[in-house]
DNA sequence: ATGAAAGCGCTAACAA
DNA sequence: TTGTTAGCGCTTTCAT
C-alpha cells in the first residue's frame, strides 16, 4: 500500500533544510554540500517521495507529457509502436497521451488542442499518411515512418524509418537465391515514402542479379489490406501463370494472397514463394508462415524516445534522419 | 495552427469580468447571468481557450488522469483494450497511462508510486490475472475481464467481463449443432473465472445437447500461447482418434491447434471442427479461418469508461458486476 | 551552501 | 450575481 501523500515541505522539515535545498538536491543543480545531499536524498526513499508532477509543470510552464499521433490503433504495426514508445517515455518519467486521429485532419486538430491543454513537450507522429505541415504545436517532434512533405528536416524535427531499400533488396534477394525467376512485387503507390523505398529494394535485388525488370510484374495499389492482397493476387495469377515469387511491401496484403493462391490449388512454396514486409503477428500462424521482413519496432521507439529527450533537454540533434536495420525471417511461404 | 497560451486572466479580462466569473462558467457551478455566460463562452471559442489543466489539477488535487494497468500489452486483446480505453477516455478529459507490468509485482508498483505523482483519480485494470489486493491507490477502479479474489466488490470497485458462460455455450452449441459429438475442451486452469466460466458454457452445452461429458476429453493447461495449443493437441489426437470437434478457451491456443491438426493430414472442418474464443485478428487470415466466440472489446471499454467516469465525479454505482455481450463468429473452420 | 519569497493558472471560500 | 483572495507544490531568482 503506498502512504500517503507527501510534499516538498515535508521532506524539507525531516531533513532540517529548506525547500529550496530539496529542490536542489532533486533536480541536481545549483549547490549543495555532499552531507544534505545524502541526508534529504535517504529521506526521499524512505518515504518514497515523488515530486508532484502537476505543481512541477504550472511552475516550469512544461508538462512531462509528450504526445503520440498516430492514424488508426487498430493497424497492429502502429498498435505496437505506439505502446513500445509509451513504455520508454514511462522510464524517462513522462507521460504519453495516444491520440488516434482516424485518418482526420479535424480529429487531428481537437487532439492537438487538447494536447496544448496539457503542456506537452514533445510530439511524436507514426503515419504513414501524408503529413502535410509541420507540427502545429511548437515542440521537438520525431516523425516515425513516414516523412513530413513540407519542410526539410530541421532542428526540432528529427524523421526515423526502417531501413526500407535493404528490406526490400533482402526480401527480393532471398526470392531469388531460392530460385525464383519471374517475381512480382505489390507495393503501395502514392507518395508514401517507405513502400517506394521498398520497391527500389526490389529493383536493386533483380539488377544486381541481373535479372530482367518486367514492368509487366509491378503491380501498384491504393489499399494495404486483406481483401485487396486476395484480389489483387487472383487477378496476377490470372494475367500471369508463369510467375514463381511476390514480394509484397505489406504482410497483410500477403496473407490476402495467401488465401486466393490456396484458393486457386496452387503451392506454397513449392510453385510460388511468397514475402511479405512487416512481421505482423498473423505472418506466425498463417499457413504457410510467411516469409517476411521483420521492422525492429522496439528499436525504432527506443531511438525515437531517446532523441525526442535530448530534443527536449534543448540538445541540438546532428542528424535529423535515422535509419533503423530490418532483417529477414524465413518461414513456410519459401 | 494554434495560438499562443491565453489564460483565465486574459479571458476574464476581454469579458471584462474577474476570473472567478470564468472559471463558474466553464464548470458551470456557481452563479452567473446567461448574459456574462454568453459573452464568456464566445471570447472561449474565439481563442480556442482551454484550461491549463496542470493548474487545474493542482488546485484540486486530483489530476484527469487515469491510470490503466495491464499485464502484458504484446498481448492482442488487452493491446485494443488498452487502446480503446484510452481512446473514450480522451473524449472525457481524461488521459490515460498505460502501465505494462510484465507480469511482475514489483514493476506494478512502482508504476502505482509513479501514478500517485500523476495524482490519478481513478484506475482501471485489464489482467487475466490473479489480483491479490485491491488497488493501492485509494481511488475508483473498474477491473475487466478478471475478478479480484479477496475483497468482494463494492462501492469504489466495479468488474466487468464478458458473458463467458453464454460464449462457452455457444461456442460448444454450434459444434453439436454441426454435428459433433465427441467434443473436447482446452481450457486454462486455475482461478481465472473467465476461463473457468468457458469450461462452465461447454458442460452446460453438453447436458442440455444430452451428450455423455467425458473427463478424458477434458484438457486443463497452464499456458495460453501457440506452441502450447499445438503441443497439446498432438498428444490429444494421439490419444484420441475419434474426436470430432474442439473447443478452445483461447484463440491462440485453437491457432496452435490448426497447424498441429494440419502436420496430422486431418481435415478441417471435414474430419475435426475447431472453435475458439477471443477473435484475435489472425483467425481472420488462419487457413482455416477460425470460428471463434467474439469480445466486445468496444462495448467493454464504453462501459468501463462510462462507470468510472461517473464514479469519479462521486456517484455510487448500484450494481458492481456488469456483462458483456459476446457472439459467435462463424468461419471455415467448422 | 542555503534560505526566503514570488508566482505559475486555477478553484473555492468568503465578501460585497 | 460577481469580485477578491488565499493557497495547491513546485522552481527559481535574489539574498545571505
Amino acid at each position: 500500500m503506498i502512504s500517503k501523500k507527501i510534499s516538498l515541505q515535508d521532506i524539507a522539515n525531516m531533513a532540517g533544510v529548506s525547500i529550496a535545498t530539496v529542490s536542489r538536491v532533486i533536480n541536481q543543480n545549483g549547490r549543495f554540500s555532499k552531507e544534505t545531499e545524502k541526508r534529504v536524498k535517504e529521506i526521499i526513499k524512505k518515504y518514497d517521495y515523488r515530486p508532484n508532477q502537476m505543481a512541477r509543470s504550472l511552475r516550469v510552464k512544461k508538462g512531462k507529457v509528450v504526445g503520440i499521433i498516430v492514424p488508426d490503433v487498430t493497424n497492429e504495426f502502429f498498435a505496437r509502436m505506439a505502446l513500445e514508445l509509451q513504455l520508454q517515455l514511462l522510464k524517462h518519467d513522462y507521460v504519453a497521451i495516444i491520440c488516434n486521429t482516424n485518418e482526420s485532419r479535424d480529429i487531428e486538430l481537437t487532439h492537438l488542442s487538447m494536447l496544448k491543454s496539457q503542456l506537452v513537450s514533445g510530439l511524436i507522429y507514426i503515419t504513414h499518411d501524408v503529413i502535410e505541415e509541420k507540427s502545429a504545436l511548437n515542440v521537438p517532434t520525431i516523425f516515425i515512418d513516414r516523412q513530413p512533405i513540407t519542410t526539410g528536416l530541421n532542428n526540432g524535427h528529427v524523421f526515423i524509418e526502417s531501413e526500407n531499400i535493404q528490406g526490400g533488396f533482402l526480401a527480393v534477394n532471398h526470392l531469388i537465391e531460392r530460385g525464383c525467376t519471374k517475381i512480382a512485387i505489390v507495393y503501395l503507390r502514392g507518395s508514401i515514402s517507405s513502400h517506394l523505398s521498398r520497391y527500389d529494394g526490389y529493383k536493386k535485388a533483380l539488377s544486381s542479379a541481373g535479372i530482367h525488370y518486367d514492368e509487366d510484374l509491378v503491380i501498384p495499389t491504393d489499399i494495404v489490406s486483406f481483401d485487396n492482397g486476395y484480389n489483387i493476387t487472383r487477378q496476377l495469377l490470372d494475367e500471369h501463370t508463369n510467375i514463381d515469387g511476390i514480394f509484397f511491401t505489406a504482410d497483410i496484403l500477403a496473407q490476402g494472397a495467401l488465401r486466393a493462391i490456396s484458393e486457386k490449388g496452387i503451392n506454397v512454396p513449392e510453385e510460388i514463394k511468397i514475402v511479405g514486409f512487416d512481421d505482423i503477428s498473423a505472418s506466425t500462424f498463417s499457413s504457410p508462415p510467411l516469409t517476411t521482413i521483420h521492422q525492429s519496432v522496439d528499436k525504432i521507439a527506443d531511438l525515437a524516445v531517446e532523441k525526442l529527450i535530448s530534443m527536449m533537454s534543448e540538445e541540438k540533434s546532428d542528424r535529423f534522419v535515422f535509419k533503423v536495420p530490418v532483417h529477414l525471417i524465413i518461414r513456410g511461404s519459401t
